[in-house]
DNA sequence: AACGCAGCCAACCGCCAAAGA
DNA sequence: TTCTTTGGCGGTTGGCTGCGT
């Protein structure tokens, strides 16, 4: 461990001493290196701990308090924007609200709004005329698993099929293999932050990943489907199990299947072949039309 | 007054990328 | 080019506080 993990430093809240030493060094030498800063400022603290407490509290346009609504808007906005949070470039964009702020004021609401079944954005909130234009959808696909929620929003019915059949679910499987968060599946509807695979063809919802696999996202390929369809589900499987390397969500970090499945205990709907029936989505996605913007999606159209 | 609970917030942890040696 | 160190980030935890019972 670079900086955290010396038994000589201390944890734990500052004391108005530390924080004083810590905006005297600073004011007067500066932030080059924070080890540095620690070490010759004379506190018992790791660099990291100095930084954190400096940009968080101690630095002087440091804004405290509750949000106002100014600020509670830009946080929305940016996420019409971007589609997702990243709380550095908010903390750009808030003057005097760092990252941990943000990220604190997001959470709370978030989960104080979604124990009472409603979502955490404002009512009058319309992300999917936003999400509609080119350049947003383009900008979505940089993260995989935007790319599903942006399209899947457009489609209530869809999602209530999909929902419904899926409410009696374990979590568990929304995590793993739909990519969904648990939230969702207690609000019962299938908004804000979910993630479902793109349209599954028929007879079998969850098709073997292609042998790159990078997401899970990757699921519903299309090419693998019609190259891979004349297998018999144990061969499929076979193939499935011995050539496929699964990665984190981030698409980084190694993973057996053995260690995804014993850690979430729940190797049944860990399984990609399970099959759940969505005989009604063909005339959803017919109905729809514009599930299928895009090539890939073209092709999975065709596949169905 | 005591207790439990929820909400808030400060701080820590682990991972990762950039910078430096 | 490789290894180490540092800084930055997002996720999570734990303590404090206020409120209701």
């Amino acid at each position: 461990m670079s900086s955290s993990s010396s038994v000589d430093t201390k944890k734990g809240t500052w004391s108005k001493e530390e924080d004083e030493i810590l905006k005297a060094y600073v004011e007067n030498h500066g932030t080059r290196n924070w080890n540095e800063v620690s070490k010759n400022a004379g506190l018992i603290r790791c660099g990291k701990s100095c930084r954190l407490r400096w940009y968080n509290h101690l630095q002087p346009d440091v804004k405290k308090g509750p949000f106002s609504e100014e600020e509670e808007t830009k946080v929305f906005v940016f996420y019409k924007k971007y589609g997702e949070f990243k709380w550095s470039k908010l903390a750009e964009e808030l003057p005097g609200r760092s990252d941990n702020d943000i990220k604190n004021f997001w959470n709370a609401r978030k989960r104080k709004l979604e124990r009472r079944g409603l979502s955490p954005f404002p009512d009058n909130m319309e992300l999917d005329d936003e999400l509609n234009s080119s350049q947003q959808i383009e900008d979505s696909q940089e993260d995989e698993f935007h790319i599903p929620q942006l399209k899947f929003r457009k489609y209530p019915s869809i999602f209530d099929e999909i929902n419904e059949k899926l409410l009696d679910v374990p979590n568990m499987f929304y995590n793993n293999i739909v990519g969904s968060t648990s939230t969702l599946i207690d609000r019962g509807s299938i908004i804000g932050t979910s993630y479902i695979p793109m349209a599954p063809p028929p007879p079998c919802s969850y098709l073997p990943p292609p042998m790159e696999t990078q997401y899970h996202g990757d699921f519903m390929d299309p090419d693998f489907w019609l190259h891979n369809s004349s297998l018999d589900n144990d061969d499929a499987r076979r193939v499935y199990l011995s050539e496929t390397n699964f990665v984190d969500e981030k698409g980084k970090k190694p993973i057996s299947l053995e260690d995804d499945v014993e850690a979430n205990l729940l190797d049944d709907f860990m399984d990609p072949f399970l099959c759940i029936d969505f005989s009604n989505l063909e005339d959803d996605v017919e109905a729809g039309g514009r599930l299928f913007d895009n090539d890939d999606n073209r092709n999975l159209h065709d596949t169905i």
